[in-house]
DNA sequence: CGCACTCTTGAAGTATGTCAACTCCGGTGG
DNA sequence: CCACCGGAGTTGACATACTTCAAGAGTGCG
């Protein structure tokens, strides 16, 4: 035991070699760990820390009404957050990607408010909550990365506050893959060329709008080329004019310029 | 200054006799403070904060863009929160009461995202972050309960997305007075009975309804008898009903039951 | 007292929802 | 391999809730 921490703090070291745990890890600047932890706070954090929850597509992470003890940092693979009201009804509150962390929504009364389902087949790395607390006591660095990160997620349902409040189906559509083009982009794969991972209802029900438009609105993007799509797969060919769509609506409502041209 | 503290702990030995400090405030366990603090970690806690900034009516606490160092506690008064995107626009994304924090979603990258103004006369609690943030590696109580209010902060904009996305104009107004009131309630003010302290179009906004909607349907609920209205002045005379208007939207959309009866 | 702002109400327009029919696609089993 | 099936997606016609535009009344602050 004594060796293998040797080991790995030789792979910390030496950061060529990244060969398991949180060193290993690729994306552990995306969110994970902040910058500039030494060599002893890294193994720390790594103790804490359940690698290689599988769960395969069509499963459950956690459901509503789960009682809470970690939360969960996404490896690989894609997920969808599902709010479920009172009587049933589902709503999609979110997509996460790998990179990203799930689960923190039920710090606040110790049991999940939603539930979380694998859009495909992924990895995950269980972080229990009261050991992350405690190492946040620790580690400031920690500490206030993990503050950034909740802080993040606030500021993240904030917009799509607006863009739900505020913007038409072009927008929100654009909106949404534009998200979506750029979270592919940091993550290294084509910010023009991916696949949906989610259905035309998933993406309505996050953006507020039914299947049928969504369907309608991607088939006239794709008249006018702003994209090109078959099934699930996806390409932008113009990302600038959906960036531009997506921010209209802000052009939209100035205090008094003249109108804007016609779209 | 010894003698200061002295008397302030004597006050929170004795708390029926609360004059000063978070000893005093009436407002300490809607958030301010976990319960079961000790007199000690009590007065560290109230040694980092400064008390008594007054915002004046129409003033703003902070704007977009400031640079972040603190958090707000609101004592007194009334906020809302406006996002303003890239090119001027605004968006209300919050209403904030005595016994509320403000300032969370500046964490992420250390300037706030939206603008914080005084819809009435207020007063609040300066609490330094990075000085909020040390106090909690000495004290895990308030570390824990610092979180659990970020996550409620979350949770609640995930509430408002569920509303945005799937009810109709009804529905918005009756969750809107519905939640008003409770938050009132909770205060120990009248449930049924109070002030708007924002206008028609910041309820608008924040509701993604225009202003004629918000007042249409007000009009309409008075005229029902589920409230009676005279400009900010307002009485729901029915709350329960107001209650299943809110929830309704969640029926509507169950599997298959029978449909459920017009309004 | 008056001006600016807020609110109310009406009439007409429009984006999105609803309902329905049909196609496409992937998986399963014969 | 093909046939079949159910879910997913597309498209059209129609309905409607909300917005937009507009006019006027009410309110409150300087």
């Amino acid at each position: 035991m004594q060796q293998k921490v040797h080991q790995l703090f030789a792979e910390i070291v030496d950061a060529r070699y990244p060969r398991s745990g949180c060193a290993a890890c690729d994306l552990r600047d995306l969110w994970c760990l902040p910058k500039g932890l030494n060599g002893d706070e890294f193994l720390q954090v790594d103790r804490i820390i359940n690698r290689r929850k599988r769960i395969k597509r069509n499963e459950y992470l956690y459901h509503a009404g789960n009682p809470f003890h970690a939360v969960y940092a996404l490896r690989t693979g894609f997920f969808k957050t599902l709010i479920s009201s009172a009587s049933g009804m589902e709503h999609v509150s979110g997509f996460h990607m790998a990179g990203e962390l799930l689960g923190m929504d039920a710090i606040c009364d110790d049991r999940h408010s939603c539930n979380a389902i694998a859009l495909e087949d992924s990895e995950l790395c269980e972080i229990p909550f009261s050991e992350l607390e405690m190492l946040g006591r620790k580690i400031p660095a920690l500490q206030h990365h993990f503050h950034k990160i909740m802080s993040r997620e606030i500021f993240r349902n904030q917009l799509l506050v607006v863009l739900l409040s505020g913007m038409n189906a072009d927008e929100r559509l654009a909106a949404f893959l534009v998200n979506l083009s750029q979270r592919y982009g940091a993550r290294g794969y084509s910010a023009t060329q991916f696949q949906l991972r989610m259905t035309r209802s998933d993406i309505g029900s996050y953006l507020g709008l039914k299947l049928e438009t969504v369907s309608r609105t991607l088939s006239k993007f794709q008249e006018s080329g702003l994209i090109s799509v078959h099934n699930k797969q996806l390409v932008l060919n113009d990302l600038e004019r959906l960036k531009q769509i997506a921010e209209r609506a802000q052009q939209a409502l100035r205090p008094d310029p003249q109108k804007f041209e016609a779209s």
